[in-house]
DNA sequence: ATCCTCTTGACAGCACACTGACATTTTGAC
DNA sequence: GTCAAAATGTCAGTGTGCTGTCAAGAGGAT
């Protein structure tokens, strides 16, 4: 039917594994979302914005470099704040070291809550951990940081 | 500083070992969308529309049927859809069993395409993956799935 | 001090995915 | 056959992330 098969190159065996494993990251990658986004929802949080709150737990940064620590962009990260100051989770404070990089700082409703979610979520995490060997999902993160850094390194080399 | 620490609850160490993993994962998942897109580009498509071109590969199906192969919803699949509809990479044909759900099928155009980005993912992979042991890779899959297994199970259960 | 560069926040637009709601069609229980 | 339930497409809205562009601020070289 489609006779002009062109002769596609022949997929190796372990690639034929990288592809089953990146489907598997897609359906994880969404479990994981689903789960935060159910571990926070009924403190009037989103996954995204607890991610954010916890990145300000230590210290009020501003939004860059939240955005870096988080790998994200400015300007999500920018959205993401102007929600959280809205909704009364954070509030910006001027930066003495920078007057147009401005702090994001937790409130203490802010806080309350994010040790709230903490809780629940070191609870659930270790009720889904529970049986696994820590070792293995070291090599499991080993192996997946490895295949990051080669995707990293041959995107980066040909024509960004 | 913040004397009210309420006694949080410890967090196992496989439940950090988790924890780092869920990090990989979300990097992972950018990165492999990033090199979805890359690998598309400059086809015309994106790695959203790569896919459900390659859903489709086989045999022509409707919008619904699509959304459930992949782990989408119908609304996000008609969306590309149409979009694809519109840039000639596939038609709609009418379904003698089912009168509302039309079949998504490659255009001649649209095949082409798929062969060629095939073609490039092929060997892209097999660079990426050159080296890795298929039974190591076999592992990993297995032991995301289960986490995945657990997550939904433990998502499922309680008010949802 | 001046100039150039980088950083930062702000704004606009796009891609992708989700939910909810609705009408139409199909399917299955009766 | 009838009728309720499920499936399907459609429309509208939301959340998250991206890019590009612009002006304001900061830092460094001269």
């Amino acid at each position: 039917m489609y006779e002009k098969q062109e002769k596609q190159p022949r997929r190796m065996p372990e690639s034929e594994e990288l592809t089953r494993l990146i489907m598997e990251v897609f359906l994880l990658n969404a479990q994981f979302i689903a789960t935060g986004d159910r571990l926070t929802k009924d403190f009037g949080l989103t996954g995204a914005r607890w991610q954010v709150l916890g990145a300000i737990r230590m210290e009020p940064l501003p939004v860059a470099q939240i955005a870096r620590n988080m790998g994200l962009t400015r300007q999500s990260v920018q959205r993401i704040a102007n929600i959280l100051v809205r909704d009364g989770f954070v509030r910006f404070r001027e930066n003495p070291n920078h007057k147009r990089a401005k702090l994001v700082e937790l409130t203490d409703h802010g806080r309350t809550i994010l040790e709230q979610v903490s809780s629940n979520e070191i609870l659930f995490s270790n009720r889904i951990a529970k049986g696994f060997s820590p070792s293995k999902l070291d090599d499991v993160n080993k192996l997946l940081r490895s295949i990051r850094r080669r995707l990293e390194s041959a995107l980066n080399m040909r024509g960004d």
